[in-house]
DNA sequence: TGTCCACGTCT
DNA sequence: AAGACGTGGAC
């Protein structure tokens, strides 16, 4: 889009100053992360990729270690796709946002094997492949490959947000706030992606949600909500919505070994492809029945919570058991001491009650 | 405590 | 196009 004037409150003139005050202030400023490479270095796509994507709606803190072990085992793209997607699922656990980790080795599949292990170095070819939306793209493309895209995430929304004062409620402003980044990136070149990395980490350290530190804050001077004394009451958001209380039970099966049954989670839904131990389905009832090869046995008086994005989850753990020549397709016996770090949080926090109990 | 972050992507 | 999809830390 061509932008010769994005904002009736700051010229074109006032915007390359204030970005300019903000890249040197990243300079001085930017965050200590093991992707982000010495200046003057090549970025690699690979490193690039893989900590975008698992920088979605996660902090910083929660991805380094992530981000470091994933390196540290499949050190190239081809690695990645050559590795066992139940392998990549256990390494996620305890991540979040399940459907990641699943684009995430398809994601690397492409790349291996159709495009010769080269990412598209164009924010259009990058949104083609799976996990990749508008803002990886853009971010890859500028921080990877120096293009001039647009990054828009949710850092850069709050500042702008605030900066201009943007009265129009999320989600809806979201095509208001692209058009104003767009005139932060305006020309800006192969500096795009620095510029992307200031707006995260002034939005991230600075510019936070609650309590903004505008003292510390490089474009104060320009910005309408501090002018007005109302930095918190943007950006303005929608509604939101009570979350539902579910309940489920979990299984505690023992074969004659002492191991556990576990069950590998179906492909889609709800911690798709995640391993998991024997459960009913998760409800808005109490009583929801158990898979059929199971005999229910007792309740051990244990119950774990944990809360989901869309609702918060009653398990209550059971003892059971099964025929043990009969174990049907998706569960398997394991040592549970190996399986623990496999399981996302929900099941993980049952079974350590089970085994503390 | 409970609320918020957290647009990010997919369907 | 509105809802599904995790987690943990800050306050």
């Amino acid at each position: 889009m061509t932008v010769t004037q994005v904002s009736d409150k700051v010229s074109v003139k006032d915007i390359e100053e204030y970005r300019g005050q903000l890249l040197d202030w990243y300079d001085q400023h930017e965050r200590h992360v093991p992707w982000r490479i010495p200046a003057g270095e090549t970025p690699d796509p690979y490193s690039v990729w893989l900590s975008e994507i698992m920088c979605q709606q996660t902090t910083v803190q929660a991805v380094i270690p992530y981000y470091t072990k994933f390196l540290e085992i499949w050190p190239k793209v081809e690695d990645l796709a050559a590795a066992k997607q139940e392998d990549v699922m256990a390494q996620w656990a305890g991540l979040g946002y399940y459907a990641r980790a699943r684009n995430l080795h398809k994601c690397a599949q492409v790349v291996a094997n159709d495009l010769d292990g080269q990412f598209p170095d164009t924010q259009e070819q990058l949104k083609e492949l799976p996990g990749i939306g508008d803002y990886t793209s853009a971010a890859i493309a500028a921080i990877a490959f120096g293009r001039e895209a647009v990054v828009v995430d949710g850092n850069v929304e709050r500042v702008l947000a605030r900066f201009y004062a943007v009265e129009e409620a999320l989600p809806k402003a979201k095509t208001t706030l692209k058009v104003l980044a767009a005139g932060f990136y305006n020309g800006l070149g192969a500096e795009a992606g620095h510029l992307a990395q200031a707006f995260m980490d002034l939005g991230a350290n600075v510019c936070i949600p609650k309590a903004p530190r505008c003292m510390l804050c490089p474009i104060s001077d320009g910005c309408e909500a501090r002018k007005l004394n109302r930095q918190t009451d943007f950006p303005v958001k929608g509604a939101k919505k009570a979350r539902p209380q579910r309940y489920g039970q979990v299984f505690f099966i023992k074969n004659s070994k002492g191991e556990l049954l576990f069950h590998r989670r179906d492909e889609k839904g709800l911690l798709g492809g995640m391993l998991g131990l024997p459960s009913t389905d998760w409800g808005t009832k109490k009583q929801i029945a158990a898979p059929d090869f199971i005999d229910v046995d007792k309740p051990l008086k244990l119950k774990a919570h944990h809360v989901f994005t869309h609702f918060d989850l009653e398990l209550e753990l059971v003892g059971a058991s099964v025929d043990e020549s009969y174990v049907t397709e998706g569960y398997f016996w394991s040592d549970p001491y190996n399986e623990q770090d496999n399981l996302p949080t929900a099941f993980k926090k049952a079974l350590k009650l089970y085994l503390n109990s």
